[in-house]
Parts: C-alpha cells; sequence; structure tokens
DNA sequence: TATTACAAACCTGTCATACAGGTATGGGAG
DNA sequence: CTCCCATACCTGTATGACAGGTTTGTAATA
C-alpha cells in the first residue's frame, strides 16, 4: 500500500512482514498471511514476497512448509552455525578464537547451571558423560554425545541466549571435533577427556559452581592444547 | 547435475552454494556464479537459485547487488541482531538475559582489549567517552556513542567473535537503551554512567586490565539496576 | 602509445502466468 | 455426532519477458 525507505522491494517487503509480527504481537507459531495476499497488500508480485520469506527463514524467523502458511518461528541456532562456519572457511575466524569465546560463555554456564539446573537436567548430563565413556571406540557417536552434553548444560543456565550461542559453534565444532580427537592418541589422553566432562556433570549435579567452574577450566585447557597439538591456528 | 539430499530444491542449491564456495576457498570478495549459469549447472530455474541466493544473503554469507555477481560477504551482524530482536520480542528471551550474555563477554573482551588494543583504539575510545559527556543532552547520539564505545572494545579485543556477538545486540539494544536512559532521570545518576564509561576507557589505555573489568563490573551493575528500576523483566 | 567514450553483452530485479502437489475445511454420509 | 472426502486454498517450481544496472572490448581520439 505504501512506499517504503525503499533498499529494493524485497528489503521492503520483509520490514513490512517484520513489522507485521512485531505490531500484532505474533508469538511462535502464529501464523502469517499467504504470499497472495502480502502480495495484494504490499503491491508487489508473489515472487517479492516469496524472496522476502526466503529471508526471514533463512534467519529462523519464521518458519515455512509447503501448503501451509509461514508461521513465527522459535529461537534455532542454525543460521547462527551456518555464519560461524562460513566465517571460519573464509579465514575470518580462526579456531582458537571460537574457543576462547566458548571458555568465557561456559564457564558462566557451568555456574549457572549448577545453581539453576533441574534435577532431570541433572540425571540426563551425567548419563550423557557416562555415555561417553561408552562410546570411546566410535568417534561419530562421541562427538555428537559431546556437543549434547554442552548444549544441554547451556539449557541448563535456564538464558535461552547462551543455548544460542553454544548452539551456534556446533556447525563448525562438528568440522574440528575429529581434529582434536585424533591428536588424542593415547588412551590416557582419551580418558581424561571423558572423565572431565564426567566431573563437570558430577559437579553441576552436587549443585557445586566452584568445582564445575574449575573442571570447565580444565576441559577448556585440555581441549585448547589438544587443538595446539594438532596445529590448528 | 546431481540430486542430492533433497530438503527441496532450494535447500539443495544453498548447499551446493556453500560447497562451492568452501571448495573452490573463496574469500570475501570473490564472486560467484551468475544465477544464469548456476540454474544451468544445478538443473533448477532461475527461481529457485534466486531464492537461494537471497538466503544466503540474510544470513550476509553473500552480498548481492543489482547487476553485479553475487560476492562472497564478509562478517557481519546485521542478521544475527535481527534474530535477538525477534527472539525478544517474541518473548523468548528477555532483556535481563542479553544482559547477562554481555555482562560475561564484555568482561572478558575489556581484558582482552587492555591486553591488545592498539594505541589508535585507545585513543578512539577516550574520544568516544568524551563525546559521550558531552551529549547529555542528546539521547539518541549519546545513544550511538554507546553502542559505538562498546562495539571499539569488541573490536579491541582481537577477536572477531566478540564483535560479532557484541554488534548481535545492537538492535535490540538501541531499542530497550532509552528505556534504561529514562529510569536514570538526575543529573548524577547520568553523570555516574557517563564517568563509568570514561574509567572503562582510562583503563584500557592505561593496560591495566583488572581496572578494567572492575570498571565494567561496575557499568552493568549499574545498567541492570536502572533496567530493573525501569521495570524490565 | 595511452586514454577516453561508447555500444554490445551480460547480469540482476521484478512481474505475470501456469501447473503440480500438499493442506485444511466444510458438508454430506453413516 | 462422528468420520471421510471433495474442494478451495496455498506453496513449490518453471518459463518467458522486460527494465535497468554493470562490465568489457573496441574503436575513435589525444
Amino acid at each position: 500500500m505504501e512506499n517504503q525507505g525503499s533498499g529494493g522491494l524485497v528489503s521492503d517487503a520483509i520490514s513490512a512482514i517484520s513489522r507485521h509480527i512485531r505490531d500484532n504481537d505474533l508469538m511462535p507459531g502464529d501464523r502469517l498471511p499467504s504470499e497472495a495476499s502480502l502480495s495484494k497488500e504490499l503491491n508487489v508480485s508473489r515472487t517479492v514476497v516469496r524472496e522476502a520469506f526466503r529471508s526471514l527463514a533463512a534467519m529462523r524467523i519464521i518458519d515455512l512448509a509447503t501448503g501451509k502458511r509461514a508461521a513465527v518461528a522459535t529461537l534455532d541456532h542454525g543460521a547462527m552455525s551456518l555464519m560461524i562456519e562460513h566465517g571460519v572457511h573464509t579465514d575470518q575466524i580462526n579456531v582458537q578464537q571460537i574457543y576462547d569465546v566458548r571458555r568465557t560463555i561456559e564457564t558462566r554456564i557451568v555456574t549457572l547451571a549448577a545453581i539453576r539446573r533441574s534435577d532431570t537436567e541433572a540425571t540426563d548430563l551425567l548419563a550423557l558423560a557416562q555415555a561417553m565413556g561408552h562410546a570411546v571406540d566410535d568417534p561419530a557417536r562421541l562427538m555428537e554425545l559431546d556437543l549434547s552434553f554442552h548444549l544441554l548444560l547451556a539449557q541448563a543456565s535456564r538464558n535461552p541466549v547462551f543455548t544460542l550461542i553454544v548452539g551456534a559453534f556446533q556447525g563448525i565444532t562438528r568440522q574440528t571435533w575429529p581434529i582434536g580427537w585424533k591428536s588424542r592418541p593415547t588412551p590416557a589422553s582419551r580418558e581424561l577427556m571423558l572423565a572431565t566432562h564426567m566431573d563437570i556433570a558430577r559437579a553441576v549435579a552436587a549443585s557445586d559452581p566452584q568445582q564445575a567452574v574449575a573442571s570447565m577450566s580444565l576441559h577448556f585447557d585440555e581441549s585448547v592444547r589438544a587443538l595446539l597439538t594438532a596445529g590448528l591456528s
């Protein structure tokens, strides 16, 4: 209906749709108007509306599904994960820098988790640490357990932003984790890594923030050393 | 040429393009094939390629411009900013949680900045803090200076991931900052906020991490209190 | 020879239309 | 009142067209 601060029709459409979400206080799950009705309302072709939808979907602000109307999305780290991966692949970020951020974030996370974790989370965390011990010979599975462990820890912090950030690193971690694992060739060094996770889980389960932070700190010392050994700048 | 792990043609195209960037080691600024050639190569319509491009552009993985070919993009927090805003508007994140993350991150940032800052950054930081003092009566300008201050600090940490995260909070901060400002109605409380920024700048310029952390901590204590006073959950 | 100007080739932005196939909804059959 | 299905609605993809921005090679010029 109106001409916006024109940065291209698609940009304007993105703004209009975002505003529509805000102005109507749409919550996750709520559905948006159809492409056809939006294209009529904004006086643009369906092509433009579709490209705007795709953009918002790429940022996980809305969900698209064939046949169904677009819906407001819940928080998801998928997009951030891709962005971080891109940054690393294009040499704009290196792995050490990511580990510095992770250490900073996860030190805080483990403190909060030790204080706020639910009993279920404590149990699940211990179970994950234990499962890792049983998966020493299955690196792929071990890696997924490791990732789940850190993500669950973040959830236990009761701050979705921490969860988001930890999740954002999962994509690139999947690509670098095997490198770190290979640089821990001896059973002893591998056991140490598993034991550290168990220590963290136990400290969180015991609601002991100090001990949890100490274990997490050890975990990162060891991980960063492993990566350096592997020559990852 | 081949049929991928089909999650829709557009998804496949996104994967193919991402892979193209990785496999060819494209760096920021490098250009991608044209829509037409990609659509031929992937056996899909230009529509599909365009939607894939839009998705990647939304995540700031590529840059689009009319007439020119798509190019690999440099790291940018614009997309993350929108995602965080969306999270807050849909009540999936609250402002206090963001401040907890910011405090965690910025405490680390200020430590690194005190160690790694260039002389230019030290000068600019002091200049920004001073400029803030002169803008007490121009909230809009003051806010932008404040944002620039924290972003420059992040840059001085020499870790682009920190810069990215701090940048990601700018969007929502622009919307909540005025609330915090209004809850500091007395000249004294306003002076305190400005003085704190100057303290941070001075400590970083003096390469004094401890003092820098202390001042940053004070800054967040004060900010969070201001927000709580304003009733921001 | 070096430079400038320009036209042709190329490329993206947007639109209209068409159709296949997934989804939702109301109304009729039981 | 419940269950099922026809139908209207909606999204996914393809094609063709055209306007307008960009690049590039060539030819005229200094």
